[in-house]
DNA sequence: TATGAATGAGCGTTCATTCAT
DNA sequence: TATGAATGAACGCTCATTCAT
């Protein structure tokens, strides 16, 4: 029983799987035969598409935090809205129980995987936030001088409340409001 | 040629050795054969003081945070100063060059290790510096509401400085230092 | 992009490829993938001319070193100089710089592929230098008994020197043509 | 069942199975797992003692030439009779049937092994006659100007008679020796 | 306490070959 | 005739861990 898809399609099939599964254990525990048994393909497949699995691995982290930050950037583009609004508005965890990825982001174990996420997210976030800074204060509404710096310690600011454990989303999204309305004296 | 020494010593040798490669060339890529060979030891030795090499990894790791937080909370117990005072002396990075630990930090290899450590280190981070704002509010420095809220934006927030390529080392403690005096509202 | 061609002009062309990476790469590190990528042509369609790698292989080595020898077989055939004369006009290496084959015998690897491509070539030489000998001694140039064992010497021993290092061509074929006319006693 | 062994000696037993199974079927199709097997170890055993399996394959060649032209060194060495009464005594295959290794050579598989085992011994060979050739040119008892030259030939114009098939080897040796006295003029 | 030879399970990777298109 | 995605079996190699000494 041999199924040709289109590469693309493949490529995509595999990044998914991989994602899952090193979300679920981890990257070590995680088995090139595993990715390709839960697909119902060959390994070496698999290296058709990447050529190592650590290259699997860097794409699969770099294409997800790719959807997550886009989804911000989004917001973050087409808003008119005063920042303080848009504080109060936006989502506090770009991930959204929607998409077929929320899984990765919420296995039990995998602590590291989790962490390596949110940091690739960080670092992708932070110019985002910098030109919403920049536009608030064009518009008079912060007075900061330092933006990058100011972006930096919103965006990464978070992951502290984020990593928490013992307090539900919503206080934590509360909280972060809170915090950076007061912070950036708004 | 069969050197004894004390469990203690052992087993620190074995610590630094660790800590050294695993920054170095990370914990997949580090064997235990390598953390011997460093110590000019046999590798069954390494197993009559961690029992395994995850457990060993975890431990070099905890133990090395800890001295890195121990240095700054030495600083922030023995300080009366006001917190302005202090945020404008404090070493931003808790690293020292003086340590022997300095290299761990600073190989070119090993992102995802030196990640870990960071975020490790604020972890533990952020109740010192809770205490700290608690200590200023009940001397009026300061009006906020959540402090732990606000010491993990302070805490984690130097991250997304800290990681960023391309600045000096000196000019990143000045952009801490000033973003957090006009966020703490100082 | 599906570019038809002749039978006899696609085996050819395969062929021409198989046998430079062979000789570039040796048998085990030269993959089909690298032979068809050489001539821009699918894997699978050098299974249509050859039912194996090994089969290919073969069949290069072989067609090689038919032609190697072709060219020596004419020069004895067309011959009626004396053996002596022969001798000091004869090439001593079968190869020609001139062929497109050239760099098959130097690229700088592969001393075994190099290895068997001369063991095979000695392997039909010797014949042609038996009729050779044969002649010689019937125009009473050579007093020789045993035409293929002196045969199998006059090929064979050349590789001796052909295998070494440190000489050039030149050299190295002036010295056969010296040892060959006083061994044969011409 | 753990049994373990002088390093000296599981290195020659990892030896002497490979060069055996190397010598049956070949270098690509022995395996690691097939020599670990035939001598009841680990597989990871091997790489303790050779880092890889072309290494071990090169030591096994190798050793076992040596030992071969060891013998014929000796004979060498130890001789002050003249050369042609040498020639006329010497063995023609450096094989002795005593060995613990004949079978290596006379496995019907594997032409290819052989051929490299004999290209490698006639290597040996060459400096070793060369200097039997210079002690009877120096007692007189021949006249030849290029040694080296005719040392080559004199090992590797045997390849020839030596790979034939369908001559017994006491037909091979006496049509050996005869050649080599009439060609060097003995 | 210390050694280091030995284990053994597993993993990443390769590649000749097949086959649906 | 030609493609190239897919297969699948195998292989080399690694290494955490054990254990006889």
């Amino acid at each position: 029983m041999r199924i040709t898809k289109e590469p693309e399609e493949r490529k995509q099939e595999i990044f998914d799987a991989a994602l899952k599964l090193f979300g679920e254990k981890g990257y070590e525990k995680t088995t090139i035969a595993d990715i390709a048994k839960a697909i119902g393909v060959a390994q070496g497949l698999c290296y058709r598409y990447f050529p190592s699995k650590e290259v699997l691995f860097d794409s699969a982290i770099d294409q997800y935090t790719d959807i997550l930050v886009a989804q911000f950037a989004d917001l973050a583009e087409n808003s008119d809205i005063p920042l303080k609004e848009f504080i109060e508005k936006m989502p506090t965890t770009v991930e959204d129980k929607n998409t077929k990825y929320y899984a990765v982001f919420h296995g039990p174990q995998n602590k590291k995987f989790h962490d390596q996420l949110s940091l690739k997210t960080c670092e992708k976030l932070v110019p985002i936030v910098e030109k919403l800074l920049l536009q608030a204060r064009q518009k008079g509404e912060i007075q900061l001088a330092d933006l990058p710096t100011a972006a930096a310690f919103c965006v990464y600011g978070q992951l502290g409340i984020l990593l928490e454990n013992g307090m539900d989303q919503k206080e934590k999204a509360d909280r972060i409001r809170t915090f950076l309305i007061y912070a950036l004296q708004l």
